[in-house]
DNA sequence: GCGGTAAGTTAGCCTGGGCTAACTTTGGCA
DNA sequence: TGCCAAAGTTAGCCCAGGCTAACTTACCGC
């Protein structure tokens, strides 16, 4: 149990950072049509060559598609990651606000909590949103 | 404000290692009297050598102490570290049961959710468990 | 008290995710 | 049209947190 459960938490850590990129991607072409480096740039506040970095990875695994000097791209496989994460987000941010959270830290609270919530949890955050609080 | 959110994003890993170790080393003292790596080594599923270099970490960061052959030991800053810890962690895990989640996801969940949780966030759940639902 | 096993240590390696510094490419404008 | 700034790339570095393999120390039973 106990190992079953720290396992995890590094497999999720693995994660975390492609759904962030995914999703902010997602976003960025959403707003302006295209997502250059720049957009992640401020978006994570890192640097330029971090980026550069973060988005090879993504390549590699499948997530984005890109050419030297060219807008990054989500392959299919990366807008399926992005419109799941992008899911859990509101999920989990609209039930923060359901129970009397400020919108910031709700905010600021989904987006660290959003990597962590089993199916289980955020179905029952879902019924809680969509239906109210359990009876007791 | 999405600079922040990452920033703060960042340093929590930082410290979750460090708060879920000396929660385990508080735990395993707890329950046997001293803590041994070989605790460490079956709660968190990773190698000895693993464990010694994370001791090692921990120890240069003042939250442990200990000297080679000998039984890990806490530090006052680790002991409030692993106080704090515990409480947030039964609070999200409780908070998680009354949602009606089950107890082996509550674990999981609150595992991984607990080192995202704002003090605000904290306060209402906590609230939650102890005066029941908001009024609508 | 000696020998074997379990526990702990050390060395050397890897990946992820950061950084700076130096370079190249692109594109807009004078 | 040619130049320059902004965007992007590359190289080289760092630390955290994993691993395996090889060694050392501690301890228990005979």
């Amino acid at each position: 149990m106990a190992e079953r459960v720290h396992k995890r938490t590094r497999d999720d850590h693995a994660t975390e950072l492609a759904e962030d990129y995914v999703e902010a991607i997602a976003d960025a072409i959403a707003a302006r049509g295209v997502c250059r480096s720049m957009d992640l740039v401020n978006h994570f506040a890192v640097t330029h060559a971090t980026v550069n970095n973060t988005i090879a990875r993504l390549q590699r695994d499948g997530l984005v598609s890109t050419e030297p000097y060219q807008p990054i791209e989500l392959t299919t496989k990366g807008k399926r990651l992005a419109t799941a994460s992008r899911k859990r987000h509101e999920i989990v941010k609209a039930f923060l606000e359901k129970l009397g959270v400020s919108p910031q830290t709700a905010e600021i609270d989904s987006e660290g909590i959003e990597h962590h919530v089993s199916k289980e949890t955020l179905d029952v955050m879902k019924r809680i949103i969509d239906h109210g609080w359990p009876n007791k």
